[in-house]
DNA sequence: AATGAATGAGGGTTCATTCAT
DNA sequence: AATGAATGAACCCTCATTCAT
């Protein structure tokens, strides 16, 4: 049985999940976070050490789980041959493979994670993740056209990328559409950065 | 000859620009503001009636511009043959040609309209851009491949290429720059989409 | 044999005679003696009716014996030839039989009610003592030297000694060392007194 | 002509005086300050940048005096002969040419330093002064009696000897009774002093 | 044109105490 | 006996805006 205890900390933390998202850290207020969870700013702080805390207590396990991602990004297309395919179809189908297990990270949480932590201790979660991926992206434009004469794309290419996964959690809700959609977003970035390297 | 009543108001306007830039709208500063243009914060009102007439003097003509850009959206691409090119190339120069127009109208009031409006009523100017590109983006999936089974991704396109185009001009000062990677980030959606379509 | 009950109740004691020592009785904060003393804020209601009735059973005791010690002060010195001997060591060893009596009370808890009791009945407790001393020590002006230019420093002397036994007590745990500097103390008050009241 | 605002500025100053002298910096109620300085909270900040600037500029001078004072300590008793007086009278008037010059700095500000700093940047100052004047008084014990079996005192004196001169000028708003006072203060102290290391 | 004093609302946070469980 | 949820007031501080000078 949910004991009330529960059900207000409940509360709180599902209010103040839709004020951070929607406001970010900085700009969300606690009293308007209690007023949604419908008790007091006192009470508040029976549940949470202060504003940052219940922050954390949401970000947390999402920012976990995106060092590990930094840390395994090498990994992240092991097999070469996979960029040779030239039909879209089978493409698709290779990706789906290696990008389902990142998906789960993909959440509510993570969205938070990166567009709301200024003036935390998670601020830097958004740079770090950035960094990593515009690396990424020049090591292709290295390996596929060392003369491509933009590689400041790479950079807007991760922003962009990461914006992009942002914007479909954001806006859908279902589990297998997020997914789906994860995997024609990458797709697209794939088809889209060959193409624009491919002609000079 | 400037007066110095003008260079007030332009170290105030300029002073505005980087704040809102910086933090958007309602998390900018008035008493910020007003100290790095070296005036006082009563000073202020003898130049803008209030925080929101600096805000709209900074973004009103890259927000005029845009509604004009949106009324004038159903010719963005009049050349249909432009899509049966395949060489790269070739549509890079075609592209050009068709979005050099456009470029001065990407500066930085035009992404702090986009990006700092929240609190102003200039707030839906970024949600009208994204209503349009997105049917846009619509349109372009009826005619390549109706059967396409993601249709939400027209609003996660319109949303990347707008973030986009503001991260470029964010990115990079100098105009020649601008200008190549803003060609580039439309070949490229161009390249995503129509690769995203065709398999389907 | 101490039952549980009487084992909390001696924490939350014992936590609090630290934090008020410390803090004095309005700085102190029941969370903080709560929490060193390994129970909860409700609990604490369980053994003591409120803030004022833990700090009033660590200082009652103390004051009871400061109310009787200020009853008899027209005893505190009955031999007045004392003050007529000139050898030192003579005067320590009997004010240490006059002194020794009295310095079982001058404990912990009697720092606690002279230096932490704004904002408790006891406030007036501090007051009172010194009043008395004050007045103990106009006494001696009056008798030595009833033409001494400065008897204001009557007062200064009578806060002057008490802040002196505080320290003592606070700076020394041991009940050797505390006794011997008390009379050192007194010692030294008498010696000054007299010091300054012959010249003139 | 005084200006309203140098008005408000001193009654906020003044108010700030009076309660920090009565409860210390962490008591003291910054809407207690304004409400009777006559103007509201929000416009303190106009005058002040926050609740320490305001105790710093009561104290910051009282402070750098008090810094003075320390550097200079070994200067404090110049003449040895000093200690070899027997009279009284004399020795009175040899220590007042010696204390006037210090006495300037012994005032309110000085005070509220001593007693009010905690949870500020000067709360060592206290204890810097307390530090040096328990050296002197080691000192003074070291060379007329080595053997005094109670160098403890060193310290009570020392914190006794600042908090009888806080006592006068709490006690006493006339300069020249302060003086008075201060010098009988003093002397007091070195008769006693000088009686208690006498007769081991 | 320029100053900055004044206001009132809102920000996050701590507190002693009460109460239902 | 024990928990900790709940309350409401107080804490320091920042804000955009108004106004008298």
């Amino acid at each position: 049985m949910q004991t009330k205890k529960e059900a207000i900390q409940q509360a709180i933390y599902q209010s103040a999940v839709n004020e951070f998202l929607e406001k970010g850290f900085e700009k969300a207020s606690l009293r308007q976070i209690v007023k949604k969870a419908g008790t007091t700013l006192g009470n508040f702080y029976n549940y949470y050490e202060n504003k940052e805390a219940v922050f954390a207590s949401i970000v947390e396990s999402a920012y976990i789980g995106m060092v590990q991602l930094i840390k395994n990004h090498h990994q992240w297309e092991r097999n070469d041959e996979l960029w040779d395919l030239t039909d879209v179809e089978v493409w698709r189908r290779e990706l789906r493979k290696l990008i389902l297990p990142m998906v789960p990270a993909i959440t509510i949480p993570f969205v938070i994670l990166i567009e709301g932590s200024e003036g935390t201790r998670f601020a830097h979660a958004k740079e770090d993740l950035l960094a990593v991926m515009e690396e990424h992206f020049m090591e292709h434009i290295e390996e596929f056209n060392p003369k491509y004469p933009n590689p400041q794309m790479a950079k807007v290419m991760a922003e962009q990328l990461v914006f992009g996964l942002v914007m479909i959690v954001k806006s859908n809700e279902d589990d297998e559409v997020r997914q789906q959609l994860i995997i024609e977003e990458i797709l697209f970035f794939a088809i889209g950065v060959m193409g624009i390297l491919k002609a000079f």
